[in-house]
DNA sequence: TATTAGAAGAGAATGATTATTATTTAATAA
DNA sequence: TTATTAAATAATAATCATTCTCTTCTAATA
């Protein structure tokens, strides 16, 4: 789940095995989703392509995303009014850190959210099916240009 | 911090303390604020309070809820491209577990996010100020409903 | 009661996202 | 290899929550 090509790959399949056509720019987006660390927004994606497909249409780009969500390809992540950012990478939920500065988003490798799910069941007795988990601070970098 | 009459003795206070005016519409925000467990909508609120003061503007609202923000007084949770909802009651961060069909938002009482961070900080070197913990799934009521 | 800074109200502006529609193209089969 | 066709793209308009602007009003104070 973690080397970029298969990733690529893998989202090509569940493409075909949906229906869908490999169109040149839908191969670019998922090129960028699945290579992409640093969790792109629309507009980021939308830029980067347009060197190599110049009249390519951002609503391209929002309608390839969803596609890819509803195929569980690609985790949304949402910030109120700010863009949404989009991990191509590790497409299930997982916690984040986001630096409240330059914006950089890195994933955490935290995984013992079970208990967390288990506690949260029998206190309020809801069946939960998905969570989102969110750290907030300044990364290494900009704390350097704070001091 | 659970009493809805000293929430807003304490929302008041903080207003005062910063030289802002107690408005009637002002108040009638905090009230609602303080004391709805719902986590509430802006439009919620606004509908709320046109009973009373039918000529209050949204933007009023939304005017006041950015004021208490900034003074602390009460949580944001934006949802992308949904509204936010405002947690007046418990304004500090918390997990909140949320119903999927119904839009329901309930609190959870779970406190042991410092292991958490204290291993997020030592895992990515950032500096942890804030976080937000959300639990999706459905609730009982829905539940029942489903089946 | 007069003064005045801050608040309210109305409506325009913004910005991310979604919808619409005409044109183009990937996939398939003859 | 070419014709067919359903789906994708591009361009633009529409939407919706939220913010901004500006004028009028009012709570706090002296």
């Amino acid at each position: 789940m973690h080397d970029p090509k298969i990733r690529l790959e893998k989202m090509i399949d569940n493409l075909k095995r949906h229906g869908y056509k490999i169109t040149p720019q839908r191969l670019a987006i998922l090129r960028i989703l699945a290579y992409s660390l640093g969790h792109p927004s629309v507009e980021e994606i939308y830029q980067q392509i347009r060197i190599d497909f110049p009249t390519i249409s951002i609503a391209t780009v929002y309608k390839n995303i969803s596609t890819m969500k509803t195929l569980g390809e690609v985790l949304e992540l949402g910030f109120g009014n700010d863009s949404s950012r989009y991990d191509g990478h590790t497409p299930y939920p997982h916690p984040h850190v986001i630096c409240t500065k330059c914006k950089k988003i890195v994933d955490s490798q935290l995984e013992n959210f079970q208990d967390f799910t288990q506690k949260v069941i029998q206190e309020t007795g809801f069946s939960i099916v998905n969570h989102r988990i969110d750290f907030f601070g300044l990364c290494p970098d900009c704390q350097r240009q704070n001091s």
